[in-house]
DNA sequence: TTGTATGCAAACATTTTGCAGCGTG
DNA sequence: CACGCTGCAAAATGTTTGCATACAA
């Protein structure tokens, strides 16, 4: 049994977290990247995946798989919400959804499966997109 | 403007069409090649990338990413449906989602994005794995 | 016959890993 | 001062592209 945890706060890490949380528009791991080189120059692309890696696995961040065909997104936002997602800019807003526990409920129990979740994500064309077309 | 269709029916697509409708279990691009291998022993993985592309492009299948870490997968029921995942084996099941079409309508109001659809999946663990751990 | 489709291999994009040295606690 | 963290570069994935040839229509 390890008794240490291990986990330092190094400049390199509050800098990707800071990153993070200062970004609501869901990065992937290349836009973290890209931010935080404006404050930590010398970083690593290795250290920002490895650490994006590691506030996922401490709950601290979210990876986000949004169905575009871009590589996952990440955001420092845990509570449970869901996105909409603008096909053409591929922006996306977050937005609290009206899922019934008692559908889940239902769902568990005519699969058989324990269901511990479920992701979310709308598509369409934000009014920016939509306006530049009309 | 182009009068001709220009798309071809050749063993190798058929192949692919094929192994795709007789599968239900979501297969990665690189699973559809596997199968497809047995039937066309010489076929290349470009080809089945190329074609599985073009299937979703006709809509005749659709490319699903089920937030598990794993590639796209592809299922030829083209119907509208949603998926339950198991995060231990990856087994996806097909299930039909009671998502209320106000509740789209609001949330289309809410944000300004004009809503066309959306991808849901559920996750949990399935009977199988359930039963393994107890 | 004509132009599309194929297979191969190289090119790519993205993420992971190995390692020697650095720095936090 | 020990052990975890970092940057670099190489390796591992997964997917796409270029091209000469094969073949459907």
């Amino acid at each position: 049994m390890t008794t240490t945890t291990g986990a330092r706060m190094t400049p390199q890490r509050r800098a990707v977290l800071d990153a993070l949380c200062a970004s609501t528009d869901h990065p992937t791991a290349a836009e973290v990247f890209d931010r935080v080189r404006t404050v930590q120059p010398g970083i690593g692309a290795a250290t920002v995946y490895r650490t994006l890696a590691m506030l996922v696995e401490a709950g601290q961040a979210l990876e986000l798989s949004l169905g575009d065909g871009q590589s996952a997104r990440y955001d420092a936002n845990v509570a449970r919400h869901d996105h909409v997602v603008c096909r053409d800019c591929g922006r996306a807003v977050d937005v609290e959804t009206p899922l019934s526990p008692r559908a889940v409920r239902s769902l568990s129990e005519h699969t058989g499966f324990a269901i511990t979740g479920y992701d979310l994500q709308f598509h369409g064309r934000c009014p920016d997109c939509t306006a530049r077309t009309t």
